[in-house]
DNA sequence: GACTTGATCCCG
DNA sequence: GGGATCAAGTCC
């Protein structure tokens, strides 16, 4: 996250991320949750190490695009690897990649992140020094990245906006869709958070040895 | 448990 | 068209 300058010999670093292709996010969202956990999510400069993600597609009476294209949900049913953001419960914006082939509505909800690049920022945009209240539930990431209406359909790589691969990655390598599940951390399933319809879902993907979840991991959780 | 806005629903 | 409903959350 934090080199200073690009060398050609930096080809060998170790702790090399390069940007997700489109391909990635054309995938179905069962796929797609899971391999983003451990992968770096950067808006203006601020951003970090997922560690929390939700799945929703079309035929999931959770999801808001479960009823078909409406003026607030088009972005879903949009080409993947663009933002879908959504106002909620009066003052909050969650924020979604999306996901699978055009028009099929499927999308990743974005729910905590580790605090890496841009701490300063995020500090003062959310009213905390405290790490783990920075990024840990959906609400607080798009607070502390600014992400709000005005994001809503921006296309990865532009805008500021990028999510970088696990470490290790050439440009290259990325391109190799092997190489998408390569270096996942313990991932555990579970429930997903406050949603009413399709609670028995496990559809919640979130990197069990985080400290940066948005809740503790239920008992029953099953790690992959 | 309150809060606060707006998209969606459903009746008329 | 218009009022009722309630939401993929956070904080006190």
């Amino acid at each position: 996250m934090s080199r200073a300058t690009t060398t050609p010999s930096d080809r060998d670093d170790c702790d090399a991320r390069v940007p997700l292709p489109p391909a990635f996010f054309a995938r179905p969202v069962l796929e797609v949750a899971p391999d983003l956990l451990g992968c770096v999510f950067l808006f203006g400069g601020a951003g970090g190490r997922l560690v929390e993600v939700e799945a929703y597609r079309s035929d999931d009476p959770a999801s808001h695009s479960y009823r078909g294209p409406t003026a607030r949900n088009a972005v879903m049913f949009g080409p993947p690897g663009h933002l879908y953001v959504y106002f909620t419960m009066g003052r909050h914006f969650c924020c979604n990649i999306v996901c699978q082939p055009q028009g099929q509505g499927a999308a990743v909800l974005l729910r905590a992140l580790e605090p890496d690049a841009g701490l300063a920022l995020m500090t003062v945009r959310r009213g905390t020094a405290d790490p783990r209240q920075l990024c840990s539930g959906p609400a607080r990431l798009t607070q502390a990245l600014a992400i709000a209406r005005e994001q809503d359909g921006l296309a990865l790589g532009s805008g500021g906006l990028a999510i970088l691969s696990r470490p290790g990655l050439t440009a290259r390598d990325v391109e190799e869709p092997a190489a998408w599940s390569r270096g996942a951390p313990l991932i555990a399933t579970t429930p997903r958070i406050g949603i009413s319809r399709a609670q028995e879902k496990p559809w919640r993907f979130v990197d069990v040895g985080s400290p940066f979840l948005s809740r503790r991991l239920p008992a029953a959780s099953r790690s992959r």
